[in-house]
DNA sequence: CTAAACCCTTGACCATGGTCAAGAGTCAAG
DNA sequence: CTTGACTCTTGACCATGGTCAAGGGTTTAG
């Protein structure tokens, strides 16, 4: 078992808690987005319960769009212990201003997408349909 | 040159007028987003200015966040003569959803970080950064 | 002690959406 | 006719983000 509030974790037990497979753990330790664990005398990694916490920030950014680059980037503001507290400020804001731009650009996308629906009886001929007119949908060869 | 109006392009042809690479052309073919066209005596690619659009309805579509998936679903559709608007429309409305539900997870994101960096004194021990705790940032294991 | 369940590493494999290279044929200008 | 630009096919390769398998060692319950 493993019903502990320890800080001695398996790479199993992290996984579960994260709620994410074995071999991602190990995949991400290898992109650099965790860091290298301490092993126990058998090689085994050992985590302790910020690896979890740190695990979920990762699901949580990537469900927002973030790919693992970014999330590195991010994660690399908590261990940033050279250049102090403003440069890691900036960065937050740096970060702040990419999810802004992320927003604007799928608000662009609802836009054009409502627009169509809106447009759309719902019914009737594909040639008014305006989804597909929009979309400049024109009909396949047919070159029998 | 064709300059023309013409409704023979080769596959260059239609490559510059819809802005996407040759070998983007030929990869639809393969995935199915284009129907293989007619062939001229020497097995060139003869394709008319239909095809332009129809490269065109996929950037548009892709722009709008559909994966080529998506993509070649909505253009069976549009041949579909029978029961393609609402389908395209119901399309068009999930696709309308998944936007406006990430764009909610973006806000919620973007109101997390702005109080941080709001919190953040911009100075001072990194062990008080608001921004660092709530990152779930724990120092690297120091395992010298 | 044994067996299950776990962990280790290396390295292959998957989908997505292309992009590029090799080797060969075709076409248009000069 | 030759040259250069274009096209053909096959098949390898790229990045992203994992996932799985093989062939081991470890740990723990019974």
């Amino acid at each position: 078992m493993d019903t502990q509030t320890t800080q001695h974790l398996t790479i199993g037990g992290v996984a579960r808690r994260a709620g994410v497979g074995i071999d991602t753990i190990r995949y991400y330790e290898r992109e650099g987005l965790l860091p290298p664990p301490r092993r126990r005398a058998s090689g085994y990694r050992d985590y302790g319960l910020d690896m979890v916490e740190r695990l979920r920030f990762i699901r949580r950014a990537k469900d927002l769009g973030f790919t693992l680059e970014e999330v590195r980037e991010l994660l690399a503001l908590s261990t940033d212990r050279e250049r102090g507290v403003e440069s890691v400020k900036q960065r937050a804001q740096v970060r702040l201003d990419q999810v802004n731009q992320r927003i604007r650009e799928l608000q662009r996308m609802r836009r054009g997408l409502q627009q169509l629906i809106d447009a759309c009886p719902g019914h009737g001929a594909l040639e008014h349909c305006p989804i597909l007119r929009a979309l400049g949908g024109e009909e396949t060869h047919d070159h029998a």
